[in-house]
DNA sequence: TCTGGGGTCCTAGGACCC
DNA sequence: TCTGGGGTCCTAGGACCC
């Protein structure tokens, strides 16, 4: 492993919501907000101004997916729930999201920085790493041509990390936001990264902080100075022991450029939660929708899958899956359809339904799963 | 008025095989 | 009839991330 790697971790800032502002310049400055399930897009005026939905209108089920940094100020963050982020911010401008223009400004800025730095790990639609190890110039400067790439390509700002490796470079790329550049050494752990909340490590979410919190342990520092021991009677060996390593910002992940998928799925919350009897019907006709959608989408990127599984989320919140491995892979919409049914045979309905879902894995590229045929066909031809 | 949708990775137990 | 240990696959659930 090169002992003298340099990573950078790039973010976009309050993506969804900033490329929202380039289509509605006016609402610049103000509390956005993006999220729900069916909000009105803006609506032109007589007056040549458009109207726009207030958080404080919006009634039903659906979560924040970004807000503006304005918005955060009020308390409203991403995943609240829009019920709740209406009492802290009534006022606040509630847009539908647009994913095929996320979609889009993403491949463009992906695109941006691969001009200038080529080796880059996509981490989903707004974050990626990218190994600047090979590259010759200072940081300072590669940071500034990278951001200015990005800029030219799709009008957005993004904020960047770059140090010696993955764990690092994630945490600094927030240190500085929005439009922020940090670069840290491992020299400069100590004081910059462990007063820092444990939480802030990728990989340490509330679970794990609850835990540590209980041992006393709040900062990176903290956990620093819990013996590797400790940590392991704790966490098991293989957690403990990624903590003690985290703390001392030490990581040798690589970065990893290309990837196959390993599941494709789709689910999907109801508007009110179904009865099992009363809304049969209807949840059949969901069912089978959601299985043409995971075949085309199977069918869109080329694979095909050994196992389908489903999941359900019942009106208390809980959930559970149920999946089944098949002799031979498959990726047709009435055979998933055929297959996640016996799977849902298998599960009690003693509640209402709340979300629905079905999901394809052990997924195999297309070509290879008909290279073993073409084989046998042309040793049969060959016999 | 609670809590979206798309993923990855890990764990743990049981089946099955050597 | 009992005694093993190791490896892999399958399934279910859970933590975590964007």
């Amino acid at each position: 492993m090169n002992s003298n790697r340099r990573i950078a971790h790039l973010d976009m800032d309050a993506f969804f919501a900033s490329v929202e502002l380039l289509h509605y310049p006016e609402l610049r400055g103000q509390p956005v907000v993006v999220g729900g399930r069916r909000v009105d897009q803006p609506r032109p005026q007589a007056d040549g101004t458009r109207k726009f939905a207030r958080l404080r209108d919006y009634a039903g089920r659906g979560v924040i997916t970004t807000s503006t940094y304005e918005a955060r100020a009020l308390g409203v963050f991403s995943g609240m729930g829009l019920m709740k982020a209406a009492q802290l911010a009534p006022d606040a401008i509630l847009l539908p999201a647009n994913f095929d223009a996320y979609r889009d400004y993403s491949r463009r800025f992906k695109a941006a920085v691969a001009t200038v730095a080529p080796m880059i790990e996509d981490r989903g639609i707004d974050e990626i790493y990218i190994d600047l190890s090979d590259i010759a110039e200072e940081s300072l400067a590669l940071a500034r041509r990278i951001k200015q790439a990005v800029v030219a390509a799709t009008g957005l700002s993004c904020s960047i990390g770059i140090t010696p490796n993955k764990l690092l470079a994630k945490i600094c790329s927030d240190l500085d936001k929005p439009d922020g550049i940090t670069i840290l050494g491992m020299d400069e752990i100590p004081g910059r990264i462990w007063p820092l909340p444990a939480r802030k490590i990728n990989g340490i979410g509330p679970k794990a902080a609850e835990r540590l919190g209980r041992m006393g342990v709040t900062t990176v520092g903290d956990l620093a100075a819990v013996p590797v021991e400790q940590l392991v009677r704790h966490f098991g060996r293989s957690s403990g022991r990624w903590l003690h390593q985290v703390a001392h910002g030490i990581d040798e992940r690589p970065i990893v450029t290309e990837r196959d998928p390993k599941s494709i799925s789709r689910e999907s919350t109801f508007e009110r939660d179904l009865d099992v009897v009363r809304d049969r019907p209807e949840l059949s006709a969901f069912f089978t929708a959601l299985c043409q959608r995971v075949a085309e989408d199977l069918a869109r990127k080329g694979f095909v899958a050994r196992t389908i599984g489903v999941k359900l989320r019942f009106a208390d919140f809980s959930s559970v899956t149920r999946d089944i491995t098949l002799p031979t892979p498959l990726a047709e919409a009435m055979a998933i359809r055929q297959a996640a049914g016996q799977c849902l045979k298998r599960i009690p309905l003693q509640q209402r339904i709340r979300l629905l879902g079905v999901r394809a894995s052990g997924l195999l590229p297309l070509v290879e799963a008909e290279k073993p045929a073409e084989k046998v066909q042309a040793e049969l031809q060959l016999g």
